[in-house]
DNA sequence: TGATATGCCTCAAACTGTTATGTATATGAA
DNA sequence: TTCATATACATAACAGTTTGAGGCATATCA
């Protein structure tokens, strides 16, 4: 049995991708690793989740991109878009409901910031 | 375009009724109302998720169920079994271990905006 | 030369919350 | 009595999303 829902995971790819993209320019494959290094492993996301979800950003307008070749590697650069910084507030905000709602109902006490 | 697959929710009915029912006997419908009662408002899930993970969850062995008549009111109470406390347990592991790495992710620096 | 890392991509499968709908009983107001 | 509302449980089509597995191409280094 495969579990390809991961619980809790549902829409965190968009949010990390965003917040990785609002601090600068960045491509998939340095998406994926970072997610994994800054996170520490608690989050890790396959290619296959990234890659789609950067095409989804792009079609949406919250994210352009463009061809660079660096170090004699041809890469394809995201860089956030003025839609996508309102993108990115709104989930942030969407994520600090939920977590407010369940440390709320689990009796939690979680550092508010 | 329906939203249905809400952000950051996914596997959060589980893990918050398997909390409740971890302080004691409840049924769905108190379930329901308390999730939204006790969350402040901030979650909430209809009784078409809701039904279904209990449903789930006594098919797996978590809770186990009765049928109670309170009040003139015939009600099937849930309460919690010993793999449903196993359970919970793993459950807010995962939770712990999803909010660290967002925590880390999002701490990080912010593009000047 | 061959192994490994980089870099991009697509797809079926599995899972799960929403919305809508249905059924039945109890309560309280008009 | 009658009707609206709240209580209480249940199911189904729909839609969104990550996984896992695969593919292709180039660069690096032993």
């Amino acid at each position: 049995m495969k579990k390809t829902n991961p619980n809790f995971l549902n829409g965190v790819p968009e949010l990390v991708v965003l917040r990785l993209l609002n601090e600068r320019e960045m491509y998939g494959y340095e998406i994926v690793r970072s997610i994994e290094g800054r996170s520490n492993g608690h989050l890790s996301f396959a290619e296959g989740c990234i890659y789609p979800v950067l095409h989804g950003l792009e079609e949406r307008q919250l994210v352009k991109s463009r061809r660079r070749t660096v170090d004699g590697r041809s890469r394809l650069y995201y860089r956030l878009a003025a839609k996508g910084r309102l993108r990115l507030t709104f989930l942030e905000g969407e994520w600090r409901d939920v977590t407010v709602g369940i440390d709320l109902l689990m009796g939690g006490r979680r550092a508010a910031s």
